[in-house]
DNA sequence: ATAATAGTGTCTATTAGACAATATCCT
DNA sequence: AGGATATTGTCTAATAGACACTATTAT
């Protein structure tokens, strides 16, 4: 018997944007406007384009970057997508067997003003992760949201992704406070300038011209260095 | 248009079974007997029972258990499975869009030799992870084996998982041997000893009645404290 | 007795965290 | 001048790593 002939499930993509507006971490969700869970709040995501014949159709990364712009303008540039897991759960769709490879992307927060509904969204939202807890989401999009969210957190302290969620540039305090959003909890400003200033010594960060202007004393204002 | 007119890919799980043996980290690789790549060394798995109409079919962990059982014999108690990626690039098989979810699975070194080829598998065998570099393996199979290690070395050190590869009672040493060897270096027996305590401090291990013969001084077995 | 390995102890360097003190700028 | 925040400095605790040393068993 051959593969060809067994069913075949369904794939797509599901997207948990996350950027930072407002002093609180935010996860982009979309309006359904089609069934199932029409009027919903979900997951930005689509299926995946599977060609026949020789056009075997899309990547699954390309596929995540095509939903993203799609459904919510975002072009590829400046926005960090990575591959956080795949739920294939029998049932998680009423329609028919769907298995989702869902994708966490983190956006620059001078870019999520930027974000528009587009496809097959009527609406276009960036909630407060703390409400998701309480909020019915279509599918089991709230697992995948809290999936992202346990990912995030756990990647803060040991890789560069804080970066992703602050501007071109950027002051440490500034970045002190992503740490304190997604953490959610005070993070110390000499304990953090201290890590800071390792970071600096790998070369990876350079001063940017200029001084951020503030109530107060103004910070020094960094960038990452060009790849030259 | 619905999404069930769109064409589907076939979906498989893939499995990266490691063990230990003769002091050397190993995957489990297994001769195709069928086509595409028949004759080549590849990764146990196979293709997702997908149901149609009411029946969605089985989840994606029990695909996984079930492959395992299948191909290898190895039952689902005290093998540690969890899920790695997934592997979707257009024309990773030649003859049809496959999305392949990939797990990894760390057998007890006892549990090892008991392993014997069944289902799509003419021959089953314990290779060094050393000598994967050097191997044609099917498909996109090696690169996934290589993900595999990357994610077991980066656990090792902060979870678990280094129990799983060790027999129920274990000395010390022996399961410092299990980090030596899946780190690829020397550890530092005095080191570690203190590492080991600090585990026990919270109650996770106790001593195990006798003590592991050995070419001199014997060393104290412990285990895993029941669940009571 | 000796070899071998289990097991203990010591020293140093790194890092996180709590927290005090100073510097600089806006109003 | 005063308030606010950036920036620097100090102290303690936890941990990793290098390495010397002692204890116990098989041979």
């Amino acid at each position: 018997m051959n593969a060809r002939d067994y069913p075949r499930p369904s794939v797509s993509v599901d997207l948990v944007v996350l950027t930072i507006v407002d002093a609180q971490l935010r996860v982009l969700l979309v309006k359904r406007k089609i069934p199932p869970f029409k009027g919903s709040w979900a997951l930005p995501g689509g299926f995946v384009r599977v060609g026949e014949g020789d056009d075997q159709g899309e990547d699954l990364d390309a596929a995540a970057r095509r939903e993203l712009q799609e459904e919510t303008g975002l072009g590829p540039d400046r926005v960090f997508l990575e591959q956080l897991f795949t739920f294939g759960k029998a049932g998680r769709d009423p329609r028919m067997r769907v298995i989702t490879v869902a994708y966490y992307a983190l956006v620059r927060p001078d870019l999520a003003p930027l974000v528009r509904a587009g496809g097959d969204v009527s609406d276009a939202e960036w909630v407060e992760v703390s409400a998701l807890e309480k909020m019915e989401l279509a599918f089991d999009h709230r697992d995948i949201a809290q999936a992202a969210l346990e990912r995030v957190r756990g990647k803060l302290d040991y890789s560069d992704i804080a970066f992703e969620l602050v501007p071109v540039t950027f002051t440490i305090p500034e970045l002190r406070h992503v740490y304190a959003i997604v953490a959610g909890r005070e993070v110390d400003p000499g304990n953090f300038r201290r890590r800071f200033n390792r970071m600096m010594e790998n070369g990876v960060l350079e001063k940017a011209p200029g001084k951020r202007i503030t109530v107060s004393k103004p910070a020094t204002v960094y960038r990452f260095k060009r790849a030259s």
